[in-house]
DNA sequence: AGGTTGTTTCGACGGATGTCGATATAGCGG
DNA sequence: CCGCTATATCGACATCCGTCGAAACAACCT
């Protein structure tokens, strides 16, 4: 919540969360696969939507995993992605924190 | 809400308001401003908290200003940050929508 | 085993970003 | 008017980031 200050640690890791949806491809990667809620996506389906080379959206999904915004599966040949909903909710509280301090 | 894929240009606007909270200072100057619910909070009491120069600090709230997650207005010799309220509620709602999908 | 398809990693390149010191602007007080 | 404080802008520099093509790795199929 933003009602206290946040501390230096709690500050890097949230912007390191919040880094990983500066880019316009990793939002719709991102709301890609969360638009499959709770099913998980293969990486197949997510090159086709997008101008840029298959490796640079490989190398976007990495970023959105090592932020610890969504996981991966590999099952035979494809892998699959799916969103972490926790660690979407604990942003999503961060901001709505204000808000709901203001709307009083 | 991320159960429908983001357009282009959505997913544009979005990335520039995530953008300007991926950075550790930016984020707790945010959270330094939101911690004043409603009120406002002078630039002279936001740069004695990091260890960065006063030019970064001004660069840094520019940055959110821009992003049109704070306003400012200059009173006197000071000039005062707040938060606005509607732009981040918006990019909670964003990030909680899956959230509940799962909770479901 | 070899070939084919799906996915990741590597190395390189150009452009963006955070930081600083120096400087400029804004407003107050003598 | 001049100096003083508060804030913003400028120019420079090092580092980071998104992108690509090429290559590596993984798993299936014959």
């Amino acid at each position: 919540m933003l009602h206290e200050p946040l501390g230096e640690q709690d500050a890097a890791e949230l912007a390191r969360m919040f880094k990983a949806l500066s880019d316009p491809i990793r939002l719709r990667l991102l709301s890609l696969i969360a638009s499959r809620q709770g099913e998980e996506v293969c990486v197949c389906d997510l090159t086709g939507p997008f101008d840029v080379s298959q490796p640079t959206i490989s190398h976007h999904l990495k970023v959105l995993r090592e932020a610890g915004l969504v996981g991966s599966e590999r099952r035979g040949t494809w892998v699959y992605y799916r969103v972490l909903p926790a660690a979407l909710a604990r942003l999503s509280a961060l901001l709505q924190a204000p808000t709901v301090g203001v709307s009083a």
